[in-house]
DNA sequence: CGAACCATTGACCTCGTTCAATCACAGTGG
DNA sequence: CCACTGTGATTGAACGAGGTCAATGGTTCG
């Protein structure tokens, strides 16, 4: 039996969130050791969930929030006769579940793309933080701005652009938030959607998906071997998405 | 001339935010004094503007925060060869900018719908109110997440509804919110959106929204006159757009 | 080997787009 | 008063992007 919560590398609940990894990447703004020291406090768990689970189900009331420390997610929305949405996708440092732990309810499903490590923290102290730690409540916020602005491009993207200019833009925005992790080498990236959840996430049919997406690959605008995407075109993806270059600056993490 | 900002009714500036008209429909969350204080201390002005105004000009970088008073906006996102998606409706009550405001350039633009009043804060005070009033912090936050919350079910309608579904789930979502607000008189309410408006909420054309509204306007589901639209088959409606009846809980009003 | 899952490809059809013309209805200036 | 103009709604006709149905093949796994 392979037990996915004590898996191949050790549990990190007792590890500092002063050391922590991700951290250190160029992603994120630095913090004052009291405010790493406060999120440390309020971390309870962490926790391993294989792909494919679900993080938050749709219409749970008591959901924790969580920031994603390794793995990928999405977000997602169904209709009551199966139709399926793909909201966003998560990457490591996004929060999950903020909306949920606001809201109160989860208009929303939450599942783990690929098998995921979440820092878990309890949705009451939530309040707290806002009371005692006004900086990091500003950051929830922010975060939480900027996943609206992420759904904003998508919900452009679905409403206005082809097919092949939605693929281009998926792949682009993937791309550079892979990139800002420190996740790109040579071009490539781990990209480890299966074409329904690509064709969920763009709003096209599993085939149409399947069709346009072989027919970009081979007109050379990008390769896929071994759960990895190799960009090889940049500069024609962005234009094709109409998308122009954008900024790098950090954000929170926490 | 017509000054737009000395209009039919006097101006509210120096009206109380304790007495605000607004602040007694059904859809809010009461307030404490002290809040409501601290909310009227940090407006600093009632701007009142015509139908078609931009609010928040795309790429603003200095844009302020506000609450629309009265009247209808949108935010919306452009491609650089003028294609247009609406994001989402604004009605009285909603905050407007805070995206904006937090992430500090917005990346769309907000425009009014109709004439709007609007109360304004100056985002430089965000700050202060995260570390002075927790309470209407969390607040915005809240709010926050529940216009994504509205972005969600967009996006889901746009990727996965037929026409006529996407605008049956656009009519009664703007209905409900409407009704929330006490603008609904006996299934009517005020709407004063074109058809190309409509055409960049729903993702479609011009042309074919206009044939699906007037297929769906002769089949009985609704009626417009005089900028007014009435629900005529609200079960149906609901039905159409695959929605389940939903709670009418009260929301914060900044 | 069979079962399950995923990707691919062909054939056909339809929903939605595009192009274009018409109509209704304000203003507005002669 | 009426021609002139601009904006928004409506409708027809032809086309095309994308959906649906169906068959095939490759992998992994029991």
């Amino acid at each position: 039996m392979h037990d996915t919560h004590h898996g191949g590398r050790p549990r990190r609940l007792g590890a500092s969130c002063l050391a922590c990894p991700l951290r250190l990447k160029s992603a994120f703004k630095d913090k004052t050791d009291d405010e790493i020291r406060f999120i440390q406090a309020m971390k309870i768990d962490h926790r391993i969930l294989r792909a494919g689970a679900d993080i938050i189900h749709p219409g749970e009331e008591e959901a924790e929030l969580y920031t994603l420390f390794s793995g990928w997610a999405f977000r997602y929305k169904s209709l009551p006769d199966g139709r399926r949405q793909i909201l966003n996708f998560l990457l490591p440092g996004d929060l999950v579940g903020l909306q949920a732990s606001l809201l109160s309810a989860a208009e929303h499903g939450i599942e783990a793309l690929t098998e995921v490590e979440l820092c878990v923290f309890p949705r009451k102290r939530i309040w707290d933080l806002f009371v005692k730690m006004p900086t990091l409540a500003y950051e929830l916020a922010w975060l939480g701005s900027r996943e609206e602005c992420l759904i904003d491009d998508n919900l452009t993207s679905v409403g206005q652009r082809s097919a092949s200019e939605r693929i281009a833009a998926l792949i682009i925005s993937l791309y550079r938030r892979a990139d800002a992790l420190g996740l790109v080498t040579s071009n490539s990236f781990a990209f480890p959607l299966t074409q329904q959840q690509l064709a969920d996430a763009l709003g096209l049919s599993l085939v149409h998906t399947s069709k346009t997406w072989s027919r970009l690959r081979k007109a050379g605008l990008f390769a896929l071997s071994g759960g990895r995407l190799t960009l090889l075109n940049p500069r024609l993806t962005n234009r094709m998405a109409a998308i122009y270059d954008q900024e790098g600056a950090r954000r929170p993490l926490i």
